[in-house]
DNA sequence: AGATTGACGTTTACGACGTAAACAGGCGGG
DNA sequence: CCCGCCTGTTTACGTCGTAAACGTCAATCT
């Protein structure tokens, strides 16, 4: 259900190919031997994409990669640096993305956008690693999720601020689309989730999904089905992006 | 830093008193002895917020209940359905908060900020439980976090229809309030986290947090380090049901 | 009343986990 | 030739989730 006429989605990593840059630079990657840290994050942001956080062990991490355990170990200080390694490394996977700009070249409207689809194209290439990128504990309370580097906070407050913003709007905006990228992409996130796992459950009429007691719930299922997300998102996006043009009206030069 | 004259969040859950409700009713909650599910659900829920979801292991949550870590598997399949269900009852409160209709009795807005709120005071209640509430797979793709319960789908699409949104709107609607509430309060917990638990690195200028290569950050630091949380909440808020109440005009008895 | 049953908590046990510590091999510089 | 160091392995310990067997006591039945 819910498919008709659409164009693909183009934050979707099947659809825009390249499979797979993990890291963004580096050496050519030498063959099988030879461990590194590098060569460690990449290898557990595999085993993540494809098995999920909840089955990552050392062992099992360890014998992906044909050595044992107690190898990761001098390359990581333990399982939960690993993982905050893989959230940093799978952020800066926003570095290699061409079509992001560290500086805002054309504008800021222009920055926010192509920024929020970068951060879109993360959430979606690995969809078990962005909870972590949402949840990890930040380094700093003004260092949020899902952009958790000072280097992207300067970046965006350089970008703000060039474009007009004073300073407290800048920060208001930063706040702003932050919360904006993270509840939307942790809800599409989720939802795909959903809709992959459970499909050994073919929609039989359960107890639970009896939806006799909930007649509008039961009326719009159909409309509730249909996956607009894309849409959604850059709908919203461009909602955040008149808000915050009005807030740069209402500020403009008094510098507040 | 970072404190004025200014009001009490009344979301706080200390302001607010009452300092915890954890189940909204049942029998009046016998003594010591006597396990029930109930009471390991709220016994879980207490462990969680006091020391965190790591810390939860099966036999710590029994000695905190007097009682060996088997004993709890009469009440509950294993640890993680014994997650599930404190997801579920501290959404659960939402039924027993005054403050929260489940019908729109007056009109969507109103309905729509008593939920938000409702969510809000759940959040901060329990900082360590809401990142579960957020990343547990849903049971089905249109039961969406924070709001996990079809009966509250069911509330919420009532009320947008009771107030005139299209059956298309109303759904439209869900979906931005979710992500709104979702996006807000993930950021809030995770901020309030922060602030706690690092209290002993205080402040020294470590290597990491040195900010020369980040001018416009160190000149912000000090509006970044302001809290704002409550009042950019209600701005959030209100920017939404304006968005909302735009999308009802645009598309009243025109029922697409 | 005495026997029976069921509910409920405990004991024991197993395999997997994270990781400290000791160990082993091989390679480059004296 | 030997001596470190670099890197991966082995061994070991305490903790985890949980299956299975067991104990105990109160309610029920005859």
């Amino acid at each position: 259900m819910a498919d008709r006429y659409e164009e693909p989605d183009p934050d979707l990593p099947e659809v825009r190919g390249g499979a797979g840059i993990v890291l963004p630079a580096g050496p050519p990657a030498t063959g099988r031997p030879g461990l590194d840290r590098r060569r460690v994050l990449g290898a557990a942001i595999e085993f993540i994409d494809e098995h999920g956080i909840g089955e990552l062990t050392m062992r099992r991490l360890g014998a992906h990669l044909g050595v044992e355990a107690m190898a990761l170990y001098r390359y990581v200080p333990g399982r939960e640096s690993l993982i905050d390694g893989v959230v940093e490394s799978v952020m800066d996977e926003l570095y290699g993305d061409p079509d992001v700009l560290l500086e805002a070249t054309h504008g800021w409207q222009d920055y926010l956008q192509r920024l929020a689809h970068g951060v879109r194209r993360i959430a979606l290439a690995h969809p078990e690693v962005f909870p972590l990128i949402a949840t990890r504990p930040p380094s700093a309370p003004w260092i949020r999720p899902p952009l958790r580097s000072l280097r992207w906070l300067e970046s965006f407050l350089q970008a703000m601020v060039a474009g007009g913003f004073s300073d407290a709007s800048a920060v208001v905006a930063y706040r702003a689309y932050t919360s904006f990228l993270l509840g939307h992409l942790m809800l599409e996130v989720s939802q795909r989730g959903v809709q992959i796992s459970p499909a050994d459950a073919p929609e039989g009429v359960g107890p639970a999904d009896d939806l006799s007691d909930y007649p509008t719930l039961r009326r719009l299922k159909p409309l509730l089905s249909q996956d607009e997300t894309a849409a959604e998102f850059e709908e919203s996006l461009e909602n955040l992006l008149e808000r915050l043009d009005r807030l740069l009206a209402s500020t403009r030069r008094r510098q507040d």
